[in-house]
RNA sequence: GGCAGAUUGCCCGAGCGGCCAAUGGGAACGGACUGUAAAUCCGUCGGUGUAUGCCUUCGAAGGUUCGAAUCCUUCAUCUGCCA
């Protein structure tokens, strides 16, 4: 197998190793063969987001390059839960676990070639470590690890205060565990996360080191924050989720479209397969007119594509230019329209329902009080048009595309309901 | 096992018998400016069609009182000290 040797140089240029052991070592393995690495994802919710998508994607270019992936699923780990600094964490169930395993699973296969010389191997921790005694885990794992460094963890430190129950202060020896089983079995050398695990990935590295005197690497990938500092995904729905159930396409790529010019050129680098040419030129533009947002424009495009496909990318696009082209809805075609909406989100009223009432019918707004109050900030619309009035009731002379009414909240969140 | 302290709205954090739906900050949301950006400024930020109203909220359940987030009891969780 060969392999790509300009992979590291590619890596760092995209801004994607964020901490490395032994830098020049880790040159060396990767370009003198394929070498078999691993990346793991936690069950903790039932569907992936964002941040895991750095992940899946650094995985691929590995694979692209020749590497090959072994994509590990914590049906052990996810039942214990890695300690984070804004507490404890609630146990959940194995039912529960077991069944984000399957969908998280479901995820990741997609972005991985399981075919060929260098194919991919789908693992989970449950299968070496739900047997395993408690005296054999304590003699053979928890022997290399010192407390007093352990301690020193800064998620640890954060926590000593507010209080860390032994389960979550264990996590670090399964997951090093892990390393050292699939470095055993399948001769794995390395191993890469997002850089809130790389206490957890030099743990595995050095438990190689301790038990078997066996050289490892890893490497950490950044954390992605908007240019504040503070996390990506925070707004409205919460979390960017992978899953089409959990945010819709059409969100999705919204909300790549919206992302500030400073992040343009990191997210592209980090969340596109685009080469270095096209990034920089891309950057360019978005540089000297940035009111035309081209970088915005494939970043969501390309996003959007690798994540939900072609189709439903083309499905985002067109509803976006409906909804947001002209303004003018009644010049649009019934299906557009009603295709559009559909992206955004619709339901079914009767008629005679009133205005402040649809709004929290869709979900625009949490209650009627809400409602009333966005009217009054002059932050609803319908069909493009400011609403002033509260007791508002659309009537037929309202409809557009026949049955349809377009209601929006502020700049840029609709909704469609279709009256019958 | 004993003693002491903590638990407040999305988060942090005041309040320590009525003036508390509860100060303040952050987040979030809306408006203005723009480009469906960023920054900035202004406004909003428990529910209820409008009531000096009513309902739900200050870890949980009871109790004292005309009246409790504020006092008492029990329980849960966390922290510290002592065994």
């Amino acid at each position: 197998m060969t392999v790509d040797p300009t992979l590291l140089d590619d890596l760092e240029w995209r801004g994607l190793i964020a901490h490395s052991t032994d830098r020049e070592a880790l040159r060396d393995a990767l370009t003198q063969g394929s070498v078999r690495f691993y990346v793991g994802f936690d069950p903790t919710a039932p569907s992936l987001h964002m941040g895991n998508l750095v992940q899946i994607l650094t995985a691929r270019r590995l694979q692209q390059a020749g590497h090959t992936p072994f994509a590990l699923v914590g049906g052990a780990t996810g039942m214990i839960g890695d300690p984070r600094d804004s507490g404890e964490r609630t146990l959940n169930s194995l039912d529960t676990v077991k069944e984000w395993v399957g969908r998280v699973r479901g995820q990741i296969e997609p972005y991985l070639d399981f075919e060929g010389a260098n194919g991919a191997t789908m693992v989970n921790n449950y299968d070496w470590t739900a047997s395993l005694s408690t005296i054999d885990f304590l003699r053979d794992v928890g022997k290399h690890f010192p407390v007093n460094r352990m301690l020193a963890r800064d998620v640890v430190k954060s926590r000593l205060e507010a209080g860390i129950s032994y389960t979550e202060f264990s996590y670090i020896l399964l997951q090093s565990m892990d390393f050292l089983e699939l470095y055993r079995q399948y001769g794995v050398t390395l191993q890469f996360g997002g850089s809130d695990q790389w206490g957890n990935l030099t743990g595995g590295a050095e438990l190689i080191r301790r038990a078997e005197a066996g050289k490892a690497h890893a490497f950490a990938t950044p954390l992605i924050t908007k240019s504040d500092g503070t996390k990506y995904g925070k707004t409205e729905g919460g979390a960017l989720w992978l899953d089409p159930e959990m945010m819709s396409p059409y969100a999705f790529h919204q909300f790549w479209l919206n992302v500030e010019d400073a992040k343009v050129g990191e997210l592209l680098r980090v969340f596109t397969f685009f080469s270095r040419a096209e990034i920089e030129e891309l950057e360019a533009v978005t540089a000297a007119e940035p009111f035309r947002r081209a970088g915005q424009k494939a970043l969501a495009d390309a996003v959007t594509t690798l994540v939900h496909g072609e189709a439903e990318t083309e499905h985002a696009k067109a509803a976006a230019a409906a909804l947001f082209g002209t303004g003018d809805l009644a010049g649009l075609n019934a299906a557009t329209l009603a295709a559009a909406l559909r992206e955004a989100g619709t339901i079914q009223a009767a008629p005679g329902t009133s205005y402040v009432d649809l709004l929290v019918e869709t979900g625009l707004v949490k209650s009627k009080g809400d409602a009333r109050r966005t009217i009054a900030e002059g932050g609803a619309y319908l069909n493009n048009e400011r609403i002033t009035d509260v007791d508002l009731v659309p009537d037929a002379s309202h409809l557009v595309a026949g049955s349809w009414l377009v209601l929006r909240r502020g700049k840029r969140n609709f909704a469609g309901v279709e009256i019958g």
